[in-house]
DNA sequence: CTCGGTGCAAAGCTTTTGCATCCGC
DNA sequence: GCGGATGCAAAAGCTTTGCACCGAG
């Protein structure tokens, strides 16, 4: 079985970590080590994930992190804008990275599940004019597209 | 208090009741009071909702349905597209009639949680785009933007 | 008459909370 | 040392399931 872990990136994971230390300042947070663990083992892994993955990866290394922890973790990061949050029509929520990455929307395969990333200037348009028709600031957009694979996908 | 319950419309009522009847004979399912009932009660009302806000408007009218049955409706009208489906964000589906309204997509204020609903008909180039690059058939999509009222909106 | 649908309550799953302890500042 | 953060387990909230009964076909 392939390895799907990414190989340590050291300056990611020195910038990504700067990053979280001037949000958690900022907002006057603890820099406490759970905190930095789990941004370092979102960052060392590839693809989207959810807060229970997460947490059994952490508790598999005995990092020894509770739920709560996690939880709480995903959200700070959600607010440095280090990490996005999907709810891809699921009752529990995944994650991926944002830092690093290209901004991104998502098509998902209703038969088999893949995910497949693609980027869309256009959207910019749409939501420029969104923006001036409805007099808001517009802060973030989730666009996701749902279909099927022409050639079977099993 | 304003009465947000739009008058009943029996064309409407009898146009849907078609689609669903048909779509209830075309997957051997039977054609029960509860589900109608429920088709009807989401049909005489305006704006979203959630499968606990329709059982309770169900019970308060006596209609003795249960939350089963509810939710088990719920996903056949989704899959009759009579009514979508949606997950702004939380971890509970809001739901929205389908039939008679515009396909449309939805803005979101982040700090009032108001709803607004537009038509943007260049996403429909950008379904059409991702279909050939990906070489997939696009059966719906879901687009929300997040933003905040210029002007306040408390 | 059959067997799928229903009501009810209990179970399941993700996420949040309460509380004693811990540790960053 | 103070007060926020943590771990644990219990609770909460939405949704699904098990089971006996009912009723559509």
């Amino acid at each position: 079985m392939m390895n799907i872990e990414k190989k340590i990136d050291p300056k990611l994971n020195a910038e990504v970590r700067k990053i979280f230390t001037l949000y958690l300042e900022e907002n006057k947070q603890r820099k406490t080590p759970e905190r930095f663990s789990i941004l370092e083992e979102i960052y060392n892994q590839i693809g989207h994930f959810d807060a229970e993955d997460l947490y059994l990866k952490m508790k598999r290394k005995s990092y020894n992190v509770s739920r709560a922890t996690v939880y709480n973790t995903l959200e700070l990061l959600v607010n440095s804008d280090l990490i996005t949050k999907h709810q891809f029509g699921e009752n529990h929520a995944q994650y991926e990275k944002a830092y690093g990455s290209r901004q991104h929307d998502h098509l998902i395969c209703i038969n088999c599940g893949k995910v497949i990333e693609f980027c869309e200037p256009r959207l910019q348009q749409i939501k420029e004019s969104m923006s001036e028709i409805f007099d808001m600031e517009i802060k973030r957009h989730a666009l996701t597209l749902y279909g099927t694979c022409k050639l079977g996908c099993k």
